[in-house]
DNA sequence: CATGGGATTGACT
DNA sequence: GTCAATCCCATGC
């Protein structure tokens, strides 16, 4: 289980250690593979508009669980990060599945594991996770995040599917999962080893 | 109060 | 490759 301490830094370095964690909700787990985050400094950023009925979680403490709908459909779930006040997040993009994989399979209507957990709205239908779930904590609530084993190479990149500040390379995946949403073209690709 | 858009997905050409 | 589904909420009149 990780701690307050974990979220309560650059939400940059957090998106970049949460890839190899396991996200854990009740029966179903899969291990993180792919995240981006998101600074109120930037347009992209839902928090940057300020504090709205919409937004307010994105401000509370480090720890805490933003879900919301996009597109109407799908539920997407972020961890809050950075001290009280900041509004900052990093939105998990994918899983690897590792636990209560029929469950997926129910909730999901597909079979092949890398069909269940490969994008935002996948992994929260997967998992069960709905917008009930804005606010609740990472560190002792219904959703739990297992600190990682072993420190995947990660390869770094532009962010997916917006329009604004789509520049900024806050796009962080396990450089050898084949779980991850869309992988990048091989000449977009920046691979280092995780610190 | 009406309207437009979005951190997506799945089905279809 | 294109496109509709679907709904909360931010914005503007």
């Amino acid at each position: 289980m990780t701690d307050q301490a974990f979220f309560a830094r650059s939400v940059h370095d957090v998106a970049r250690d949460l890839v190899g964690c396991v996200l854990r909700h009740g029966s179903a787990a899969g291990r993180i593979v792919e995240t981006e985050s998101y600074h109120e400094s930037e347009p992209a950023c839902h928090a940057h508009i300020g504090v709205t009925a919409r937004t307010h979680t994105l401000f509370r403490e480090p720890g805490v669980a933003y879900v919301y709908r996009s597109y109407g459909i799908h539920a997407l779930i972020n961890a809050v990060c950075e001290e009280k006040g900041i509004g900052a997040a990093v939105l998990i993009r994918a899983l690897e599945p590792v636990d209560g994989l029929d469950e997926m399979r129910a909730r999901r209507g597909l079979q092949r594991p890398e069909d269940l957990c490969s994008g935002p709205g996948k992994l929260t239908q997967a998992l069960g996770i709905g917008l009930e779930l804005n606010g609740s904590l990472l560190t002792g609530g219904p959703i739990s995040i297992e600190p990682r084993t072993a420190t995947p190479r990660l390869a770094e990149g532009p962010r997916i599917g917006i329009t604004k500040a789509a520049e900024l390379p806050w796009r962080f995946c396990d450089a050898d999962s084949r779980h991850v949403s869309r992988p990048w073209p091989p000449a977009m690709r920046r691979v280092r080893s995780a610190a």
